[in-house]
DNA sequence: CTGTTAGCGCATTCAT
DNA sequence: ATGAATGCGCTAACAG
């Protein structure tokens, strides 16, 4: 209703009988304001529907109240979920999201946190990425920095993670303890991270268990479906016969068990299948697939939470994530 | 390098001899500046490693090189392919998104909007949503504004969509011309306006092929999976036999998939399935599935590259969008 | 606790 | 074409 011309601090200063520093300082809060004028100051914003004029607020404080968030492919499992959860995390704070996709490409990614420190960002939160290490150790110098999904040795503290090593590990002894000893791991693109620790704990646990690795069990796809399919047409024509799977993501889970299909080979009756991630889709597989959970949408929610802590001078202890084995029927006790 | 300390059009106005004015004139680049002065602005520019402050530059003119993008459900597999679209229509421009994720829900949605708006975007674009017609007009009166996979009556030259009815015309003219004539169709939610033009266009190429349409071959879904598998159910119980079916999307397709898989009931031997989005997944389904792409992303980037011509006002024209049928093995003669 | 006074960094009149 | 002056709307010392 009310016509949408400036309304600035100065009118409500003005119906509210008070200055206009008295408005500014309801409207931070900081410092105290008598509690008679106060109300005044807010009757007279409701009145006029002020709304503050984040531009102004922003050159004068020095705050922009924006975090940036850098994120990789839109549309790709896990990241969305993460993502979201970075959302709700904002939600509870006062600082609204400025998005970017690096798109897993370090100049795309470095040209985007560039733009976010041209926009003032107050703090910065990236979500995976190849972008250099030092890079984001220069950047974390002068903006408040969380990393999800990505370890940076020299940003530890920084980054949130979900225990990859440990939960390989989980989903591999849980193979073993099924019986299962010729156990074939399907890994991701090894230069990441994630999939370097998922073979380090499949292999861990093989060794705790009296198991030598096998290299011909051993196939690296990309996380991707049919990268999947493809690693079983391999593990097929190695000779060497396996009964079960372990897959470092849900995809390439996806992909071998319809490589199993076409062969002929019944899951869980002939090879056991163990995913990673536990997509959506997990739970519609025939037969529903056995699957490692990542928090990932509480970590996200955790950075954005940690990261407003940060803003405020308050280095914070961020809680180690562990991933949930969500047992289907996809495997089977092996004999 | 540089030391981060802040520095201003005044610095390089020194370095350069010149105004601040000047500066700021090469800066905007409207004004006309000698081509030498402007070199030495720039040089002194690059020197000095300058970063104009977008508060000040908004505050000064009122705009703020940001436009809001609401989005549903981050991680749905349509919406996405729309934003990545818009994501790389807004690259082309001047503009940074500034997002938020409305979840279907009218309140949360409003509460974005007007988020947005109080951050001065310079325009907006909506996908999807659920929030009341009135409210996006009433927006599109203060802002630019483009929607994405909605209709809205009041704003038709800035709605983007594919025409639904046609596809849903298309895909089911196939099967028509296939030799089926029992073609079951599992809608999405009805309330929703692309389920409600799908299932139009289903009968429309029904009654045009001179076959009455079936009360009982049409199940309400809910556009996801589980609900494509509980329609299947409700088909196969109402007892009338039925060839192919047509899905308002992949995802129920794919339920009804594993439902007819569970029920021995072979595709496309025995009953031919048509989906519609062209998902991923879609092409790993076995067997593959005939579908109906939609051209989101081209949808999402000429969204991004019409706001921009909006914001310079001039009103465009959009170009109408169609969907392509996508011929996979999931889809048989009937005999 | 509150009003007054200065800027924040830049775009934009104005004159020139 | 260019410099000087003014103000965008607000926050932050500064006095009282």
């Amino acid at each position: 209703m009310s016509e949408k011309m400036k309304v600035t601090i100065g009118d409500i200063a003005d119906r509210a009988n008070v200055s206009k520093s008295t408005v500014s300082r309801v409207l931070t809060g900081v410092t105290p304001v008598t509690e008679e004028k106060r109300t005044a100051v807010l009757a007279a914003m409701a009145a006029l529907d002020y709304k503050p004029n984040v531009f102004a607020q922003s050159l004068a404080s020095g705050q922009s109240f924006t975090i940036g968030v850098l994120t990789q492919n839109f549309g790709s499992p896990v990241y969305d979920i993460i993502l979201r959860g970075v959302l709700l995390g904002l939600e509870m704070t006062p600082y609204s999201p400025l998005f970017a996709d690096g798109r897993w490409q370090p100049e795309t990614e470095q040209k985007a946190i560039e733009t976010f420190l041209d926009r003032r960002v107050d703090g910065l939160i990236v979500i995976g990425g190849y972008c250099p290490e030092e890079f984001l150790v220069e950047t974390a110098r002068h903006v408040p920095l969380m990393v999800i999904g990505r370890e940076v040795a020299a940003l530890e503290a920084h980054c949130l993670n979900v225990d990859n090593v440990q939960a390989a590990y989980e989903a591999t002894r849980y193979l073993i303890d099924l019986g299962h000893r010729d156990i074939a791991h399907i890994t991701g693109i090894l230069a990441h991270e994630d999939a370097a620790q998922r073979l380090e704990g499949y292999q861990q646990a093989l060794t705790d268990a009296g198991i030598v690795p096998n290299p011909d069990f051993i196939i690296e796809g990309t996380f991707r479906r049919p990268s999947g399919a493809m690693a079983v047409e391999m593990l097929l024509m190695r000779a060497r016969p396996f009964s079960a799977i372990f897959c470092a993501n849900d995809q390439m889970a996806f992909g071998a068990r319809l490589a199993l299909y076409r062969r002929g080979i019944r899951v869980p009756d002939d090879v056991s299948i163990v995913g990673f991630d536990d997509q959506p889709d997990s739970a519609f597989m025939t037969p529903p697939l056995t699957t490692m959970r990542q928090p990932a949408e509480a970590m996200g929610q955790a950075a954005a939470l940690a990261l407003w802590q940060l803003i405020q001078g308050q280095e914070t202890a961020v809680p180690p994530f562990t991933a949930e084995l969500i047992i289907r029927d996809s495997v089977a006790r092996h004999h």
